[in-house]
DNA sequence: GATTTATTTCGTTATTTCGCTTATTGTTCA
DNA sequence: TGAACAATAAGCGAAATAACGAAATAAATC
């Protein structure tokens, strides 16, 4: 975790499935955090994490307003975040990418407020989609 | 390990300072096995197993020549590879990467066979540079 | 056949990572 | 002011990873 130089930090932030599909969600404009616990179906706390690494690496920045918590590219990214961001859009798993993708669109159909709520109760909020 | 996606596994393979410091190491031109162990002043094991992380990855090339293995740069990379390649070319760590090159210099003025022989024994083939 | 170089495996130890549950922080709203 | 709420931090266990020594294997050379 303490590594010393920049770049190894944004390769082994990078070296997790589930912070690649993060990044790759933000691609399209900036995402709550309950959309992309959402997205992963994961805990918030665990979705969290994985974005605080993402945040330390450079690779995304964070930004508050209200109780929510939006994550988006950053606007002026190191030179090796911009590199390396610039490879996960040319190179990361694009059948991955298009699935994340369309569900997102599903998600934010819904109210924060609503997909929250639901969150909270245990279920989930947006139905996934049967592929096959 | 068998991380789905090849852009999952480049990242990973380069989360590793010792294996960016291989792959740094390999730039100027081919390099023999026991070349690299004297280099990171590791086991041969442990240098051989980072080495196959990287050529499992598709950033290193290997040739087998009478005894010697010589790794290299993939005459032909993968497109994720080259660029993650040029992205390591770019961003890496510029004052371990120069200190690594001085320290080849006196490693190449050795003969593989008195370098191997000398790890044999045990002990260093190439002197430390006392850099201050 | 013996030696040499590199790889692989085994067994051990230490460290790191991932995901969870459970506080805690800071905000909004009743 | 106090309750509800979103996000994060802290702590825990399980699993993966990294390193080593030692030994076995493979392949090439002498």
């Amino acid at each position: 975790m303490p590594a010393a130089d920049p770049i190894i930090r944004v390769f082994a932030a990078l070296a997790d499935t589930s912070r690649v599909q993060l990044l790759a969600a933000c691609f399209d404009g900036e995402r709550c955090v309950c959309q992309l616990v959402e997205l992963l179906g994961r805990s918030n706390a665990t979705v969290s994490k994985h974005l605080a690494i993402l945040r330390e690496a450079g690779l995304l920045d964070s930004r508050k307003q209200g109780r929510w918590v939006y994550y988006r590219l950053p606007d002026e990214p190191s030179p090796e975040a911009a590199d390396a961001i610039g490879l996960v859009r040319r190179h990361a798993d694009t059948d991955m990418i298009a699935r994340d993708h369309r569900r997102m669109e599903q998600i934010l159909a819904v109210e924060p407020t609503v997909l929250c709520r639901n969150q909270r109760a245990g279920c989930c909020a947006v139905e996934h989609q049967t592929d096959e």
